[in-house]
DNA sequence: AAGAGTTGCGCAAACGTTTGCACGATGCAT
DNA sequence: ATGCATCGTGCAAACGTTTGCGCAACTCTT
């Protein structure tokens, strides 16, 4: 039953008497067109809810320009972070009358491969990315570029390659969460950071550190861990809270960690923020959730996600020449609540 | 620079002397063919790392069967639950050799209607959807299934339409959970829920009321609130719990409404969970990330959408008679923790 | 040795658009 | 009247595949 085939230009051309390449003209109000015509089509096209196959449209277009698809490469869905980011990039991509296609790598090299074959079969316009922590190698972006695609990465660039990215101003956002961790009081402040040969870790100790040089503290190697998630922050986190020296500060590279380590230390009877202030970074969903709410570094996913389209579709678009790679950063905000002491 | 153009099987069947029929046959290793051709063909394709035009192909194939792409319109990708349906769509979609299409109504009735629109245009083999709370009007939906288009809905179906849907068992899982308050001692059970237009909110409700009927427990009306988000829930809070009859559990309809009237207790001095048990519905990141950890009902995204994709798919490519209605009920599961009082 | 069957390949049409070109019909200036 | 733009429309090719059909060159069977 149904099946009600749906209506084609060729259908509209049979039933108004005129040529395809009439109604193709008419639909897109080209000025070649008497506009009795154009209107009759459009009338007609309207009525039939007529809609445009993109497929061959694409198809004819190939040479001039590519699908209005944007292929959308995220690590793992569900981190808040990455939804928060692909649902900025939803957003700016439909304003801009583009569709998103979206594939998750789970962290792993080898779909990224696959995710990047699938996108260049369907001739997606560009791709817009985040690596998996588990790439190494870039050869696959490689053959993405020498096809002319533009690429854009976001939170994990590679740095392996000079393209277009956007990131968000990690620096900044840790230098100012520890100043602010100073101001408050605190002098022994600990850092709880991802491996470092990710940018975003390095970055956001130099941030750290740079504070802490600012005010005058030494750094201390003891108190710097890797250590960016929740259970391992619950495993290391007694010890360091048991020194003689413990600090009276933790800087954490996300907020899971910082959970972490607020937990451990209500459970161990340490006053948060009187005796430990915590500062995360993401503010997600759970910096509210946590009791006291979390002090975190608020990383604007939604907004790196559209300066990450934007970027790409001025590319494609031809607004930017291409091959000219553009770097714009977003700037973060410190986000006071609960975790960290008042300044008196 | 780069551009170097992308290689077709034009291309190959000109470097190799054959035509692009056999150049055709030889990649999709159609018995037609010699082994001797199929391998020098296949060699080098992959040497010159050819990608087959998924655009050409669908097209060409339009008649048969449509493009391998699921449609996917998702209400807010940055929601939690909805964020990890995406991820298990995401996962099975491609384990099939599909790709997936997202886009967000951003619960707008008439981006929705765009959404389906541009689907449409895109030729995608199947439309997998939860439909925007704005949404009272199901023309478009009905438009596509003219047009002979699968579509399951998950989570909020629309219950105009007679389609395949896969939800969560609601009734199932409140009737576990508040079955479980009253075990472990509550006599007095609100319940915090949506607006009851909402097939899920009605599910609960009867599992909640089910649930006491089934211990013998009088339906107390003032009990019961449309409520399902936190700052509602603590604005409206205290007032039920200053009252002289207060209740000793809260059902609520999800996490963030649970968290809302945990912090909103633990702010009056109320302990929870020995004067208030709470219990939620979702078992998202938060649940675990507030103080003490949140017992709920998990929801299961991942599985939901994994089972739409099941859905969808067996219908696209034909195992179910198309037209057939699917009904799948993915199992819900209390997850115990900090919220409620232990059994004696 | 002749017919029948099999094998391996190419021709060409088709999918639904877009667009350069051509062509007839106007309008306008000479 | 003639020439020359201008306007509105249609023809047909092209985009990169897939696939029904035809055909030549084989291999058997008798």
């Amino acid at each position: 039953m149904s099946e009600k085939a749906e209506i084609t230009m060729k259908d509209i051309a049979n039933a108004l008497g005129v040529s395809v390449a009439t109604v193709s003209r008419a639909l897109q109000d080209s000025p070649r067109i008497s506009s009795i015509q154009r209107e009759r089509i459009q009338a007609y096209a309207h009525e039939h809810n007529f809609v445009p196959n993109n497929v061959a449209e694409s198809l004819r277009r190939s040479k001039v320009s590519a699908q209005k698809v944007i292929g959308v490469i995220v690590p793992q869905i569900t981190h808040y972070y990455f939804s928060s980011i692909l649902s900025g990039i939803e957003e700016a991509a439909s304003a801009r009358g583009y569709s998103i296609m979206v594939a998750q790598s789970d962290e792993q090299y080898d779909r990224e491969v696959k995710i990047c074959e699938s996108f260049m079969g369907h001739k997606v316009c560009g791709v817009i990315v985040s690596q998996a922590k588990d790439t190494l190698r870039y050869d696959h972006f490689e053959r993405l570029m020498e096809c002319g695609m533009p690429l854009v990465f976001y939170d994990r660039i590679c740095t392996g390659l000079n393209t277009s990215r956007v990131v968000v101003d990690d620096y900044q956002g840790a230098f100012t969460a520890v100043s602010y961790l100073i101001e408050t009081g605190c002098r022994r402040i600990a850092f709880y950071g991802s491996d470092m040969h990710l940018e975003i870790s390095k970055n956001r100790f130099n941030g750290y550190r740079d504070a802490l040089r600012g005010a005058g503290i030494e750094l201390d190697p003891s108190l710097q861990y890797e250590c960016d998630n929740r259970s391992v922050a619950e495993r290391i986190t007694p010890e360091l809270l048991s020194r003689s020296d413990r600090p009276d500060g933790v800087f954490a590279v996300n907020d899971d960690t910082a959970i972490g380590v607020l937990y451990t230390a209500k459970r161990m009877g340490i006053c948060v923020p009187d005796e430990l202030s915590i500062c995360g970074f993401t503010n997600g969903e759970r910096a509210v959730s946590c009791d006291p709410m979390l002090t975190t570094v608020e990383q604007r996913g939604g907004r790196v996600g559209e300066e990450a389209v934007d970027v790409l579709l001025d590319e494609v678009e031809g607004c930017i020449p291409r091959g000219k790679v553009e770097r714009r950063v977003v700037k973060t905000r410190l986000v006071v609540r609960g975790t960290t002491r008042v300044k008196n």
